[in-house]
DNA sequence: CAATGATATGGAATCGATTTCATTTTAGTT
DNA sequence: AACTAAAATGAAATCGATTCCATATCATTG
C-alpha cells in the first residue's frame, strides 16, 4: 500500500504539499498540484483514512441501537437512516440490542473508545442516568422512543394523538364499548398511547374496563388468543385497538374462523400501516408511523452534531396519521 | 480525554509498561500491574481504538452489501450477521446499493481507505472483474447472490434444488401446465431457480410454455396484474410457481376476489416463507430459505479471513425446503 | 563467584496522515 | 530599485497507541 510518503517521494515533494493536494488546500501551484495527481495516479495511492481520523481527530460513523432488525418498523427506520448517512458519506453501524441494558452499554463503550462518533437510540431499555455519562465522548440522540427525563435532543412520533386519533376514529364509528392491546412492556411510545387513548374516552365520556385490556400482545399468534379472551367474556368490548397490525391480523383471522363478523361484530384497528394491513381481505385500518421522515430527521441532525454543531435539547414531534380501511 | 501518556505519568511508568497491562503481556510485576490498573481507574483511561487500528493495522468492521433493508430477506440476513459480529466484538456496517452500480463500488472504496476490514456481497450488480480488484485490499466473500466468475468464498442457498423440488411438488399434485414468475431481473438465484424448475419438468417429460413464463413480479400489485395474464390466456397454466411470498399473495387475493379457486383452480406456490404466508387464509405453500444459517456462516467466515486466514476458493451450499400449506 | 537465562522496565521508532511555523519565492506598489 | 504583501514550499511536531531494542535486576547453576 502506498503511503502519502511514497508518493512526496515520487513526486519530489514534501509531505505537506500532498496533503495540500489532497485536501484541496489554496498555495499549491498548478504545476506542482498536477505533478502529485499524477504520482498519486501512478502509485494508486489513496489516504488511509485511519490515519487522518486519528490525526484530525473526527470519527463519520454513526451507530444506530435497535433491539432487532428483522422488526419491519426498525428495518424501515434504519433504512431511511442510511440513505442520510450515505448521502454525506457517513457510516452506518447497525447494533442489535435485543432490548438488553448490557448489550446497549456495550455498544455505548464504543462511543468512549473512539469507534464511533455518534449513538442514536432507536429504544433504550437504560435509565437516562446511566446514559448521560456517555455525552462527554460524542453526540447521543434520541429518535422514536426515549427513557424519562431525557436531556438529549429527541425525534419522536407522536404517541398520545395517535391514541386519541385512533380511538376518537372508533368512538365516531360509534362504539363505547373499546378494548385496548399492547406489548406489556412499558416504554414512553406505549405510555403515551394509552394516556391518548384515555384523554379521547374521556373526553367522550366514556371509560375502559380493565378486563378490556390485553397484555403480552406481539404477533400474530398472541392476536388469536386475544380474540378467545374476548370472546370469553359476559361483557365484550365491540372494538379493539390493537398496539400493532400483526396483533390485529391475528384478531381478525380467528375471527374470520370462527364466523364472528369484522366490523360489525368486532372492529378491530391496527398500528403502523404494515404491508398486510392494506392486503388482507378486508383490509386493516391502522394508525400509519411516518417512519421514514423521524429516521432521515434523526441522522442528519446527528450528522450536524458530528460535524461540530450544537446539542439542543430539542424535542421534534411528528404526527401520525389514521389510514381507514375495512376493520373498523 | 487521558491518553496512555497521562497513564504513564500518573503511574510514574512509561508508555510501555502500560501498554503492557493494557495488551495483557508477561514481565510486569504484579505491583506496577495494579499501579497501572488504578491509574487508568481514576483518570477514566479507555485506549483510543483508532489509534490501536492505526498501529496495528487492523480493522474489524465488516460492511454488508445489501440492495434495500426494508427487504425482509435482507433484514433477516442481516440480522443474524449482527449477532455473530457482536459476539467476536465486530462492527457491523450495512451499505444499501439499491442495486445500484456505482454504490456498489462507493461501498467498495471503503475497503480501499482502510474504513472497513472486509466486504460482504449479499447481492451484487457489478462483473466479477471489476470487484476482483478490491481483494488486495482486504477480504471480500459472497454470501447469498455472486456474480459468475467468482474467485472469492461463496455462501449461498441451493436455488436450483429449490426451483426443482418446488416444481416436483407441483407435478406430484397432478399439475402438467405450470406457470412461472420472476422479477424480470437476471441474477445466478434467478437463473439457477428456473434451471430447476425446467429440469424437473424435463425428468417428468414436460415442458413449459413461453406464455406461461410472467416478468415483473416483484410485490402484491405484481400478483394482481399476473392473475388477470394468467385469466386471459387461451391455454392457461393450472398452477404457477411465484418467486416470491408477495407475489403469490397477489395472485391469490385477486383470485379470490374473482371467485376463482385456490388450489383447485389454479395452484399458486410460493418463495421464501415470509410471515404473510402461514398467516393467510389459505396459508401458502412455499419455498422456505435458510436465511439465519447463510447469514451467520458466512460471518463467521469473513471473521476468520480478517483475523489471518487464508481465502480459499470454497462453496458452500445449503439446501431449501419445501413447507406444504393450503395454496397448492 | 562468574556466567547465564529469565524477568522487568524504558527510550525511541513507527503506523500514515495533518498542521504549525519558518523560510523562500513571486508579484505588486511606490 | 527597494520594499512589502501574497503565494508556495518544506521541516518537524502531533494524534495515541504498539513494538523493537537496549538495559537493568534477579535468580539459578556449574
Amino acid at each position: 500500500m502506498a503511503t502519502i510518503e511514497d508518493v512526496a517521494r515520487l513526486a519530489g515533494l514534501s509531505r505537506t504539499t500532498v496533503s495540500r493536494v489532497i485536501n484541496n488546500h489554496p498555495y499549491v501551484s498548478e504545476e506542482k498540484r498536477q505533478t502529485v495527481r499524477s504520482a498519486m495516479e501512478q502509485l494508486g495511492y489513496v489516504p488511509n483514512s485511519i490515519a487522518q481520523r486519528l490525526r484530525t481527530q473526527t470519527n463519520e460513523t454513526v451507530a444506530v441501537l435497535i433491539p432487532r432488525l428483522s422488526n419491519p418498523f426498525f428495518s424501515h427506520l434504519v433504512d431511511a437512516m442510511e440513505d442520510i448517512a450515505a448521502l454525506y458519506r457517513f457510516q452506518l453501524i447497525i447494533c442489535q440490542t435485543k432490548s438488553g441494558k448490557e448489550r446497549e452499554i456495550l455498544y455505548l463503550d464504543w462511543l468512549k473508545t473512539r469507534q464511533i462518533g455518534g449513538v442514536i437510540f432507536a429504544s433504550s431499555e437504560n435509565d437516562w442516568q446511566d446514559i448521560k455519562r456517555y455525552q462527554q465522548y460524542g453526540p447521543i440522540l434520541f429518535c422514536n422512543e426515549y427513557p424519562p427525563g431525557t436531556e438529549a435532543p429527541i425525534i419522536h412520533l407522536d404517541q398520545l394523538q395517535g391514541g386519541y386519533m385512533g380511538t376518537q376514529h372508533l368512538i365516531e364509528r360509534g362504539h363505547t364499548k373499546i378494548g385496548y392491546c399492547y406489548s406489556g412492556r412499558q416504554n414512553t411510545n406505549i405510555r403515551d398511547r394509552f394516556k391518548g387513548l384515555k384523554l379521547a374516552l374521556k373526553d367522550h365520556g366514556l371509560s375502559i374496563k380493565e378486563d378490556w385490556i390485553f397484555k403480552d400482545a406481539y404477533d400474530t399468534k398472541d392476536g388469536g388468543r386475544i380474540y378467545y379472551e374476548i370472546m370469553a367474556l359476559k361483557d365484550r368490548p365491540t372494538a379493539v385497538f390493537t398496539g400493532s397490525d400483526e396483533v390485529a391480523l391475528g384478531i381478525i383471522a380467528e375471527a374470520r374462523r370462527n364466523g364472528t363478523h369484522v366490523p360489525k361484530e368486532l372492529a378491530v384497528l391496527g398500528f403502523d400501516d404494515q404491508p398486510i394491513a392494506g392486503l388482507m381481505d378486508p383490509g386493516i385500518s391502522t394508525v400509519y408511523q411516518p417512519v421514514k421522515d423521524i429516521g432521515k430527521m434523526a441522522m442528519e441532525l446527528m450528522i450536524q452534531l458530528i460535524r461540530g454543531g450544537h446539542p439542543v435539547q430539542q424535542i421534534t414531534e411528528l404526527p401520525l396519521h389514521l389510514i381507514v380501511r375495512a376493520s373498523t
